[in-house]
DNA sequence: TAGATTGTTAATCGATTAACAATC
DNA sequence: TAGATTGTTAATCGATTAACAATC
């Protein structure tokens, strides 16, 4: 069947393949070939199989996998046929930048409601929608419609509004504040931490540094990897408009 | 002698423990066993002791460990010690909400620039510095000092600008566009995806829902585990400031 | 048929977990 | 000394990887 349990380690992969799919669908490409998909994705072709295994999705030996077909399953996995609804709580510098996200509508996820307590903030537009009192929570979430909470607020209020939006019936989280949250069993918590993200990355840096300077020279350091080119100047980048 | 490898998955749960170190410190605990370190950080108390040991830690066996020592440690481990420069480019929702994130100042990381080439934008003053075109990187990138570079163009423009970033000598790199990054051996790339978070938890939400809809009406459902009382009323949350 | 490429097997690696001897 | 709690061992689990038989 493929239904059974797909590994997290799997599931968190996903989107990469979808969107490297529908990258090769704007190409005309009809059909793709495990290694072509992975390397586009970023990962390696052996990995990329026995994911795909992992889907039940059927490829064919000698030719590949339809291109099509394999986005939309992926996309069905991921929720993409279903419309999600979300609800943004805490609508400071980063609630404002994600209710204006553009990632988010283009994949099915629809903002529709924005909340805050802040006087200075309630009444406020942001992208189309009032930001409400938390108070009006319940009139946004429709019991039967899939929602997702995200939230934007200070690390003393993430357990709070958590609990208030768990109470609402919301069971599937993303979590910006940089706080642990307690959930009853049923509800799902991602934590996405910038801070941490830095402190991640200044780790490994720290390490490179003190490798440098280490006794032994550094075992011949792995060359630096003949790059595919990519033309620097060739198309001027023009950034600026939101990710 | 304990500067040995640090296991990856460990790394990423630094973060987490000198956050919750940090708590103890402010109220004032001079010692904290793993038990009760590990309860605050949300994980297991034999994986935290293993974790430090892979730092090399000493606690003191029958005490448990000495609270400022540890967060001194685990704080210089991540960089907390060295300044860090971090350049953000590509201002638009996103890029505002990280240049006026608090949390990055608090720990030690200095946003030193800003890059946009919108002409809409350049000049702008955001939380303090002027955004500059990005052909001014050069300037503000000091040999000497490590910087991180943050991501916060357009999936087109990601790779492009990563390049000038690299050429430019950042070897640590945060990306918030969703696309595969190439690099040269040595920098190191992370990558926070806003939409393939909700992806994720759309494809649990959905396996939750046809669980429940499935044959076999769910394993007894795990009985919503005896939460931890959080008075939802007692305080209320004043949401609302930059995260 | 010959060439290409999948899906799966088996080996390996890394991370988690429980249990407990060491030791404060 | 007795109680508490660490650091480490060994077992287990999950994820990655390479290799290849199956098959289009």
């Amino acid at each position: 069947m493929g239904t059974v349990d797909v590994p997290e380690a799997t599931v968190a992969r996903l989107p990469q393949y979808l969107r490297a799919l529908s990258a090769f669908a704007d190409a005309g490409a009809r059909t793709v070939s495990s290694e072509a998909l992975a390397e586009a994705a970023g990962v390696g072709s052996a990995k990329l199989r026995k994911d795909l295994s992992h889907l039940g999705s059927y490829g064919t030996r000698g030719v590949g996998y339809d291109v099509e077909q394999l986005r939309r399953q992926i996309a069905d996995r991921l929720g993409q046929t279903t419309s999600w609804n979300v609800v943004i709580v805490g609508i400071g510098n980063l609630g404002h930048a994600l209710a204006g996200y553009g990632g988010f509508a283009s994949r099915g996820f629809r903002v529709v409601g924005l909340f805050d307590d802040g006087p200075q903030v309630v009444g406020e537009v942001v992208s189309g929608l009032p930001v409400r009192p938390l108070e009006e929570l319940g009139e946004v979430l429709r019991p039967g419609e899939p929602t997702i909470g995200v939230l934007a607020v200070p690390a003393e209020h993430a357990q709070g509004v958590c609990d208030r939006l768990v109470a609402a019936g919301v069971t599937s989280v993303l979590n910006f504040a940089p706080t642990v949250l307690r959930v009853p069993a049923g509800v799902d918590v991602r934590k996405v931490d910038l801070a941490s993200e830095l402190q991640i990355l200044a780790f490994h840096a720290q390490r490179k540094a003190t490798r440098a300077v280490a006794p032994l020279p550094a075992p011949a350091a792995p060359a630096a990897a003949p790059l595919p080119v990519h033309p620097l100047d060739a198309v001027r980048p023009r950034v600026g408009e939101v990710v």
